[in-house]
RNA sequence: UCCCCGAUAGCUCAAUUGGCAGAGCGGGCGGCUGUUAACCGCCAGGUCGUAGGUUCGAGCCCUACUCGGGGAGCCA
């Protein structure tokens, strides 16, 4: 709006007056002052109304005014150290553009399903805006690293006419009569943009109908996917990690701040940088199997146990103290801890159930199987920094997988495990570019040769060693901000059985 | 698809284990010139997810269903 002034702006216009236009977000009065929080998109600040220096009628109408309703505030710019962002208005005039009232999303807590179902307007709270201002640097850092490292953007098509590998978990459309499938992937495409560019990347919604109903699972996601020409497995675990670190660093410059308020471990973030650890499965298997693994999850377990125990007992005392005579204010503070024991006392409970199984599923892993998602989170919470974990058993990984000619029974693949128990981010390999190793995988796998014609036909004209990946931007995002769950860094979340809005 | 848990005021949750349905937040009114999820006083707000059953009596016990959460398999 002409003749305003964004409130991340504040700081250069101390001592000036400046109009701002935005949304309340919270006030607070104290009688014959009012402490009103307004946010325009840019950050929040704390407007001062004092009765005596705007109308008395003003006053009032901005003493009832409804969160979220939108104003604009003129008054003179100051700094103060009590304020929300260090700087506040001493507000001389204001003009309510759009009252609100009764604003479902109060500032006490909510429960997810609330949440989710009033996402319309969730987006304008704190936690939602700071994700979304990480994941914008996600995705310009991602496009930032390939367009300077010389990758050309190739988009590929989002209805796509193969079956694919699974095609249980993709999305069927009806396209004029005949079925497609929205994409799973992009890389079999840029596979033929790579024989063109050289070096390309794709970025866009992914789908998948996995029935996977997980935090770490949406059925509509954002992968971004590179593909190189003439590059090896070590030239690919080289990018990767350059890519991931470069990510991270620019959330740490961009995002301090919003990384503080959502409580992310910034020290973790700050270890992210080459070289990640370096694994082969045949490694991978040998850890799980181990003796130290098992040790491990003994210690983790007594942990939890201890846990546990802790929090049993101070719902115990806490419950004691509430039967007593105690003041009130301290009833409800207990009240509001017993609520967040209880739902820890949950949590914990949970991984003490899991980890039995999920131990003996580590003991009695077999070569040859993939790793299943426990047996990847084991391995990540026993490193400090990403996990590159490579040369899977060609059975259990798909067939444009390049097998490994020095060792047949495997193939250079790799996925990169996020630390500390996240799990994986990536998935990626070296393709197949034999003419008839491809031909010869496609039909142990029981596919039809002719599905995959123009993608044979790449191995026919001038094959080149080449490879990619795709890092999932929401599980990215997730792991760097510590939220628990991916549907928190998508906009509108979409999940097996439920979109909310 | 399988296993576990839950559903009580607009929201978040209690209800001494079967005996009169409560608190905070939010809303309304009032008080307070530095509040930080402000605080203090008063007021309004309920078909206890749905259907059935047991019982003198059910928010609580039993059965079925619906919806949601967590986990497993699979994956980014």
């Amino acid at each position: 709006m002409k003749g305003t002034t964004y409130i991340s702006e504040l700081k250069n216009n101390v001592s000036k007056p400046v109009t701002i236009a935005g949304w309340l977000y919270n006030s607070r009065s104290s009688g014959k002052l009012l402490f009103l929080i307004i946010r325009d998109g840019t950050g929040m600040c704390q407007c001062i109304v004092e009765k005596g220096k705007v109308g008395d009628e003003l006053f009032g109408k901005l003493e009832h005014l409804g969160q979220e309703s939108s104003l604009t505030i003129s008054g003179v710019v100051r700094a103060d150290e009590r304020s929300v962002g260090g700087y506040e208005l001493a507000a001389t005039d204001a003009k309510i553009i759009s009252p609100s009232s009764d604003y479902p999303i109060t500032p006490k807590e909510h429960g997810t399903d609330f949440l989710m179902s009033h996402r319309h307007l969730h987006l304008r709270s704190q936690r939602p805006w700071c994700i979304g201002k990480i994941r914008h640097t996600v995705v310009d850092a991602v496009r930032r690293f390939f367009n300077d490292n010389g990758f050309i953007l190739t988009d590929a098509p989002i209805l796509m006419s193969m079956a694919g590998e699974d095609q249980q978990s993709l999305f069927e459309v009806d396209y004029f009569g005949r079925p497609m499938y929205l994409t799973q992937t992009g890389q079999l495409h840029i596979e033929s943009t790579a024989m063109s560019f050289g070096k390309v990347y794709c970025f866009g919604p992914t789908f998948r109908a996995e029935k996977s109903k997980t935090r770490r699972h949406l059925t509509e996601f954002w992968m971004v996917e590179p593909e190189v020409a003439f590059i090896d497995l070590p030239g690919l675990l080289e990018l990767a990690e350059n890519f991931v670190s470069y990510i991270a660093k620019r959330v740490l410059e961009d995002n301090t701040k919003e990384l503080q308020t959502l409580g992310a471990n910034i020290d973790a973030i700050k270890k992210i940088v080459p070289p990640f650890y370096r694994l082969t499965y045949t490694e991978a298997v040998n850890i799980l199997t181990s003796d130290k693994t098992r040790k491990f999850l003994d210690e983790q377990l007594a942990q939890f146990n201890e846990q546990k125990n802790n929090i049993e007992k101070r719902i115990a005392e806490l419950e004691e103290q509430q039967k007593g005579k105690i003041k009130e204010w301290q009833k409800e503070k207990n009240a509001a801890e017993l609520i967040d024991l209880r739902s820890e006392f949950a949590e914990v409970t949970t991984k003490i159930e899991n980890n039995p199984k999920h131990a003996r599923l580590a003991a009695e892993f077999r070569w040859g199987k993939d790793l299943g998602g426990s047996d990847e989170t084991i391995i990540s919470q026993m490193h400090d920094k990403p996990v590159f974990v490579t040369h899977y058993p060609k059975d259990a990984k798909a067939f444009y997988m390049k097998t490994d000619r020095s060792n047949p029974k495997v193939v250079e693949n790799f996925d990169l495990l996020a630390p500390e128990g996240f799990g994986e981010i990536i998935g990626g390999s070296v393709r197949e570019d034999d003419y008839n190793m491809l031909l010869q995988r496609i039909t142990e796998d029981g596919l039809k040769p002719e599905n995959y014609q123009w993608y044979i036909d790449l191995r026919k004209y001038g094959s080149v060693p080449h490879g990619g990946f795709g890092l999932g931007i929401e599980r990215t995002i997730a792991w760097l901000t510590g939220e628990r769950h991916i549907r928190q860094c998508i906009p509108f979340p979409r999940m097996m059985d439920t979109v909310y809005i």
